[in-house]
This record gives C-alpha cells, structure tokens and sequence, in this order.
DNA sequence: ATCATAATCTGAACACTGTTCAATTGAACA
DNA sequence: TGTTCAATTGAACAGTGTTCAGATTATGAT
C-alpha cells in the first residue's frame, strides 16, 4: 500500500501550509508579531497542532530564513551570471546583496540583523549558500589581485569579509532608517563599496592585535602611511 | 516646609532605583529578559508602580541609551583628547567606538543594533552624542582633505556615514560571533577601518541613483578606474 | 465488520509577558 | 480629627510560547 507515502505527502504538505502562513505574517507584518496562534488560526489548527510538526518557533523561522538564502543566492547569480570582469562580478554580487536587503527587507532582518533566533546565530555559517558565493566572490578578489587591481598583500578571505561587513552596515543603516536628514541609503551603500574597493588598490596590513588595544601606530607614522611608504 | 523638595527628592530616589535595578539585570543578562515584574521584585516593589515613574518599559531602555550615550561619548573624549594630528584622531575615536562595542555588549546593542524599541529608533538622532561628537569628527575629516591625506572631493559628512557604518558593520558581526573560524573581529575591525581610510585618498564620486537601479558602469569602465583616471 | 493500534489533533492548562485600573494605604495639611 | 491627595497595590486583561492528557480519527490485521 502506498498509505506510508501518502500520509508523508500529508505531512509535508501540512508543513508547507505552515510555512506559507508563517511567511505570509511575517512579510507583511515583520516576524516580531508573528505568533503561534496567528499562524494556527490562518491554517485552521490549534496552536499545539504545529509542535508536532516543528519543534518550536524559533525552527519555524530558521525554515524561513533558509527560503532567505536560496532566495538571495538566486537573485546573486543570475545579476552575475553574464558578467566575466571579476572586479564588476564582485561589485555587482555586492550590491545585489545589498538591493536584496530592500527588496526583502524581512527576509534580510531575519536573517542578517536579528538575533533574537539564537539557533539563526548559530548554525548560519553552515548555510551552503555561503560555501558556493564565498568561494566565487574569493576567487574574484583572487583574480583582481594578479590583475593588479587589488594590492599583492590582500587576503582574498579577509577582504570579502571587509566587504560583506560594509554592505551589511550600509543595508542595516538603510533598514533602521537610522541616516542623518538629506542621507540617501543607496548613495551611503555605493560609497561604502566603493570607498572599500579603492582602499584594496593599496596594502592593507593585516597583523593580530592584542584584545582591547589600540592597533594603530602614534600621529607620526599612521597605518596608511606607513603602506604608502611601503 | 520642605515636603515637597522631599517628595521630589524620593520621587527621583526610587526612579533612580528602578533604573539601578533594569540596569544590573540588562548588563548581565541582556534587556531581552529584562521584564517588569523582575525589576519591581528587585525593588520590593509591585510591578504596576513602575508606571507611575516610567510610561513604559521602553522609555525605561530609552533612558538607558541615554546612559549609553553618555558613556560612550565620554570615553571617545578620553582616547582622543591628546591626539592632535586630525587622522590619527579620527582613527582613534572610530576605534574608542569598536572598543565600546566591546566593552558594552548590552549597551551597543540597546543603542545601535536593537529595533525592538521604537522610541529608540527615532529619536536617537537628536542625543546631543551625535551633534558634538559628529562635528568633530567631521572637521577631522575636513583638515585631512586639507592636508591631501583625503581626496579633494571628499565630502566629510558622507565620508564620516561611510565609516561610522563599516565600524557599526564590523562591531555588530563580533557581537552576533557570526564570523568566518579563524577570523578575528579586531582584525576585521581594523581591516575596515583602513580600507576605508586608504580608500578616502582616492577620488570618489558620489552621485544619486534611481532606486533599485545598478549604479555601476558597465566593466570596461568601472567607478574606480573612472576615479583613477580622472 | 470488528477490534487494536497508531497517528493526529485539541482543550486546557502552565508560566510567562506588558499594561491598566479601582481600591486601598499612608502621609501631609487645615 | 477629618480631609485631601499622591503613592501603592491586587487583580485582572490580553497577549505570548509551550506542554500534555485525552479525544478523535484513520490505518492494518483479524
């Protein structure tokens, strides 16, 4: 009998229709409000109905946040799919990380910013989304090196961390719409980025410091002189 | 008589209490445990007295920030006091800011990161921290394009925004530990900051977009080789 | 068709949360 | 002493996530 398959088939099926509700409340209404009940009164069930389907909230949003990743991992390629440059690919991933931020803006909370899903803050390094991009992105950084137009000293990993904080500062800037008056979010962005890429044209000096000391040198011999001299 | 003077004085006695109290529990615990009915109980008072001294528990973490601000204010001050030279100044108080995120998780989070408080979120702008601290540090700015250390068409406002995000972006990736193994924060901290300070020396164009649209050229002739060139 | 079994769902409860409000207490003043 | 007024409280309201015994339902075997 095919009842095994069948009843599985219901489950996810059920499952989905939790997720739907889920998304649905919390794309439109931010996941702050989104509560259990909410969701179970949308898909018709009692509040307790969807533990046996998910272990608690928290798992609900964690389901929702890798929708997230796959969602920004598509839009990432197929805006660099066509583009050979490594540096414009790198530019342009950039700033599709960034535009996803406005174009999903739940989505991007949920799945960058908030850290009140702690199971999120954990496991998100494990996400295959970043082992893909990085590892691209990396390897354009590579190649803008031996171009020469990144300095021969830059650490391909280290850099696109440098630029993945950038855009995520720029993006949680433009969410919180917390910018001076007259600041425009996209002119913030591409600033950031590009004041970044430019910055890599030099060397960067990258040395561990000693937790909770200062690591720049005194006025007479400042970091970026002393790489300028260099 | 001087019941009244007393009465204020009692009035302003326990709302100090109370905010000892909010205070201890969100410096250890984090304020998303912070509730009212724990600060009444370390008070010895009933939860509902609180209302009468703050409208809500939000205005309680609004005075907090307020705290917070303060704090940090002061010690961007102490680390910047004797520095005359206007880089190094500006490297260091950009710094004293990472170091504050350390130094005051809960703090930082309250003032920068969170969303959770509204009250937070719009009206942070007006704490005088912003108008003192940001003119200094813009006229920093201001003296290095002077000295050619910046390029000329550096805008210091949008320049300040520009690093104030990549340190807020940096701070908040040590503070979520969503890092890379084996990266360190105050290493990405520091990579930041002089990518965006070596960046500064060249030329970049800010200009406004049309949302959602790809500022970018195309990769013949990209922003940075554009700057380069002029 | 009947029964046992297993999966599924629900109602009610638990322990919380922020907040409100009528009623009570307590201190100051006439 | 009686009045007045502010301070304080207990109880409740409307929420929250979560648990669990029990009812319901569907399945598989006899």
């Amino acid at each position: 009998m095919g009842t095994k398959e069948r009843q599985e088939r219901d489950r996810s099926r059920i499952r989905e229709s939790i997720l739907a509700a889920a998304r649905e409340l919390f794309i439109t209404d931010g996941y702050r409000t989104v509560s259990m009940r909410k969701i179970a009164e949308r898909i018709e069930y009692s509040p307790a109905a969807i533990y046996s389907y998910f272990p608690g909230k928290d798992d609900i949003f964690f389901a929702l946040a890798e929708e997230g990743f796959r969602l920004l991992a598509e839009q990432a390629q197929a805006t660099t799919r066509d583009i050979t440059d490594p540096l414009d690919r790198l530019r342009r991933g950039l700033w599709a990380f960034y535009e996803f931020s406005k174009a999903h803006p739940q989505y991007f909370e949920l799945m960058f910013l908030d850290r009140s899903v702690p199971s999120l803050s954990q496991d998100f390094q494990r996400f295959e989304f970043f082992q893909d991009t990085r590892l691209r992105a990396e390897g354009d950084i590579g190649a803008c090196i031996d171009r020469g137009e990144f300095s021969k000293s830059l650490v391909p990993a280290a850099a696109l961390h440098v630029l993945w904080v950038g855009m995520l500062g720029a993006a949680s800037i433009g969410l919180a719409h917390r910018l001076a008056p007259g600041e425009d979010p996209d002119t913030l962005a591409h600033d950031v980025l590009e004041s970044l890429l430019a910055g890599f044209t030099t060397n960067i000096i990258r040395s561990t410091f000693v937790a909770s000391e200062c690591p720049f040198h005194t006025s007479t011999e400042t970091a970026v002189e002393a790489n300028q001299n260099a």
